[in-house]
RNA sequence: GGCAGGAUAGCUCAGCUGGUUAGAGCGGCGGCUUCAUAAGCCGUAGGUCGCCGGUUCAAGUCCGGCUCCUGCUACCA
């Protein structure tokens, strides 16, 4: 039975490049995408730029240009990286678009009609210079938790932590840098309270989301009432003003999946296709992929836009964890934050989508790449054994080509094909580590099969000319079966073997029925070995700055250990250096040397350390510090540190914090600061 | 702290509803082969299945507790 299956990917932010954390999902949707065109059904894959936001708007103002030219250029990288990997994209669109308008307007049009949009005051900051409210990316200051200057107002890039924009410290407009104050704002609110029966059952029952999901979402969102979504944003935004809510915008996470159908809607519109077969009819089956960052967005929000729409929910909604490299977090001053245009200096996509695809289990957890395994198996499983199988049978045929009748093999080009099902199973579960396991014993026992029948010995006696073609005609297609398998993991290799063999590896049902009697092409190298050499380097950081190198004069000075080979400016990489203040900025910081009279662990905190800190003269503060992992209390009894002394108090689950203790460290590295010997509780430092 | 997931050979992982001597690939070691992109084939060594207790004729597989990792979250989507 031919099906329709509708297949995205999450939409790409227009914020920056094109990632091997992202290709994991692209590779792994394509994949799935090839596999069933490959079966013979009918496949739309849809993705597009999610364009929207006030980090978008933010970024363009810093560059001078506007949002929208901002948006086209990044929408040609991306489709330039993505090209590059083969994706094989039926339409790519844009949010910042038409359709999408149309479809976002269409879906906010039924939200009102059915009374799920509510108006709310609430409390936001507001530029007084500019007479505007701030998106929380507009307000810029201290992250409350790990005191990181010029972190946005949602999260801190440099922990990572998120907070509501009124909890930062010492916040500041963007625009015109002036201290915002707190205002009431109308906003619009979904209410999804409506749906909690609706959505418990469809996550619980539907069988569209992995069991970790539907027990998360379980535990997390529906065992109280859903609440309401606060789904505008006031202007200034880059995004679509809400149609009857003048200067309100659409938050960009409400266009951003109604994007999957408006890039249908362009897809429909170009191949005269009707979006009622492939949004509102249930013999579709719609399958999302994604990260598991954006769980709740696509398995609350998005099936309630969905289902209040009157659109088709997803069949399944399938979940990727996030790439690691070798065992750690991405990371750009490891240099393990490779781009896909890097990575295209140094390999070949190929390799990169059977690496991928050896690894995906289809489930939520995590993907190592390890340089070694990577280059162990694409040259193990790749060229050693199955390019392999062409190389050793090829040359022996290009005159003579293939038997005209398909000889006795033993049964195993029967066995390979009825593996098919076992093969099309696995990958239909996004299991395709497994189906490259399955694909891998063929070859295994093609190449077993070429080392007893020694074709090389046979074809040193011409009177065994025929039995040679016929072993050729053997391995061959072994090979062929193979080449037909990959497909949808490598449609390069398996264009490359079509063309050898005269005759396309472009449906899954060859598998079943032998080439015979046809020409066989000059033989040419179908996939290189990876050099291991170039997977390291691609890993590596570019020795980056000349202040890297130390000058003649400083070489005597003695070096500390270098922890990174080349460079050793992995912290400012890590850490730009800030924006330029005056001194009369730094004048209202005041620092102190103080004496730590008491430590003591919070025993209910991860990273906190109580200190009672002296100024002299019998002032004391109570200053909780995150160096728990670091230090032992004992040990900070009676030394002198550098604490910032008039730091507004905060009061925090454990009590107070009455100040903080200045440290360095980057990656949850603590090195506390101390004074020379001389300085005393209470000076202040200059 | 809450929630979720995980802990099985050096590495990456399979082991379904409990049942014979716990598996695969890679890597290691030993041999064979030389058609092939120094590819291939054969053989072999590696595991107290995180720890403790329980249920059972029988537990990696079920139950309870603990330890450690990962992720999400920390009065909030």
């Amino acid at each position: 039975m031919k099906r329709q299956i509708l297949v995205t990917s999450a939409l790409p932010y227009a914020n920056g490049p094109i990632h091997l954390g992202h290709l994991v999902e692209y590779i792994q949707t394509d994949i799935f995408a090839r596999f069933q065109r490959l079966r013979g059904h009918d496949v739309a894959y849809l993705c597009a730029d999610d364009t929207h936001g006030a980090a978008i708007m933010i970024r363009a103002q810093k560059e001078g240009r506007s949002p929208e030219a901002l948006v086209a250029d990044m929408a040609v990288q991306h489709q330039r990286d993505f090209a590059a990997f083969g994706m094989s994209f039926d339409h790519y669109g844009s949010t910042n678009s038409p359709a999408n308008l149309a479809a976002c307007t269409g879906i906010w049009q039924r939200l009102r009609e059915r009374g799920m949009v509510v108006e709310r005051s609430v409390e936001r900051l507001y530029d007084p210079v500019q007479k505007t409210f701030l998106a929380d990316r507009f307000v810029v200051g201290t992250c409350p938790r790990c005191g990181a200057a010029d972190q946005y107002g949602d999260s801190c890039e440099a922990c990572g932590a998120t907070y509501p924009a009124t909890e930062l410290k010492n916040p500041r407009s963007a625009h015109s840098g002036a201290a915002p104050e707190l205002r009431p704002s109308t906003q619009l609110f979904v209410r999804l309270e409506p749906l909690q029966g609706f959505l418990t059952q469809w996550t619980q029952t539907s069988g569209a989301l992995q069991p970790e999901v539907a027990n998360y979402l379980a535990g997390h969102f529906l065992d109280k009432p859903l609440q309401d979504w606060d789904v505008s944003r006031p202007a200034p935004y880059f995004g679509f003003e809400i149609p009857d809510a003048k200067g309100q915008y659409w938050y960009v996470w409400f266009d951003a999946p109604v994007g999957y159908i408006a890039a249908t809607m362009e897809w429909c519109e170009r191949t005269g296709r009707s979006l009622d077969a492939w949004w509102r009819d249930p013999r579709c089956e719609i399958v999302h992929f994604l990260g598991k960052d954006i769980t709740y967005f696509h398995t609350l929000f998005w099936p309630a836009l969905l289902h209040v729409g009157g659109y088709q929910l997803p069949r399944r909604v399938q979940i990727h964890g996030f790439l690691r490299v070798n065992g750690e977090k991405m990371s750009k001053s490891k240099g393990t934050f490779v781009t896909a245009a890097r990575y295209l200096q140094f390999l070949d996509p190929e390799w990169l989508r059977y690496y991928y695809a050896s690894k995906l289990s289809g489930k939520i957890d995590d993907l190592d790449f390890q340089v070694d395994e990577f280059v162990g198996k694409v040259n193990s499983d790749l060229v050693g054994r199955v390019v392999n199988l062409a190389s050793r049978s090829a040359r022996f045929v290009e005159t003579t080509g293939l038997s005209a009748r398909y000889p006795d093999d033993g049964g195993l080009f029967e066995r390979a094909a009825a593996a098919s099902e076992a093969i099309a199973a696995a990958y239909e579960a996004c299991d395709f580590r497994e189906a490259m396991r399955l694909v891998m014993t063929l070859a295994d026992a093609a190449n077993e099969y070429v080392e007893k029948k020694a074709p090389w010995t046979i074809k040193k006696d011409p009177a065994r000319a025929a039995e040679l073609q016929d072993v050729c005609t053997v391995v061959l297609n072994l090979f062929r079966q193979i080449a037909v398998y990959l497909q949808p993991v490598l449609p390069g290799l398996a264009a490359k073997a079509g063309a050898l063999l005269g005759s396309p590896c472009d449906a899954w049902a060859a598998v079943a029925t032998p080439l015979v009697g046809v020409r066989v092409a000059k033989f040419e190298h179908m996939m290189a070995r990876v050099e291991a050499e170039k997977a390291q380097a691609m890993f590596t950081p570019e020795p980056s700055a000349p202040a890297a190198t130390p000058t003649p004069s400083t070489a005597q000075a003695p070096t500390p250990a270098p922890a990174t080979p080349a460079g050793g400016d992995t912290a400012l990489a890590k850490e730009p250096l800030a924006g330029a203040i005056t001194i009369d900025d730094f004048q209202k910081v005041d620092l102190r040397i103080a004496e730590v009279l008491a430590a003591e662990a919070v025993p209910e905190a991860k990273k906190l350390l109580r200190l009672t800190l002296s100024l002299g003269g019998g002032v004391t503060r109570n200053v909780f510090a995150g160096i728990k992992g670091a230090y032992e209390p004992d040990k900070l009894v009676g030394r002198l540190v550098v604490m910032v002394a008039n730091l507004a108090p905060r009061k925090m689950k454990f009590g107070m914090s009455e100040g903080m203790v200045i440290a360095a460290g980057t990656d949850g590295e603590v090195y506390l600061l101390s004074p020379d010997s001389g300085a005393k509780p209470g000076q202040r430092l200059h």
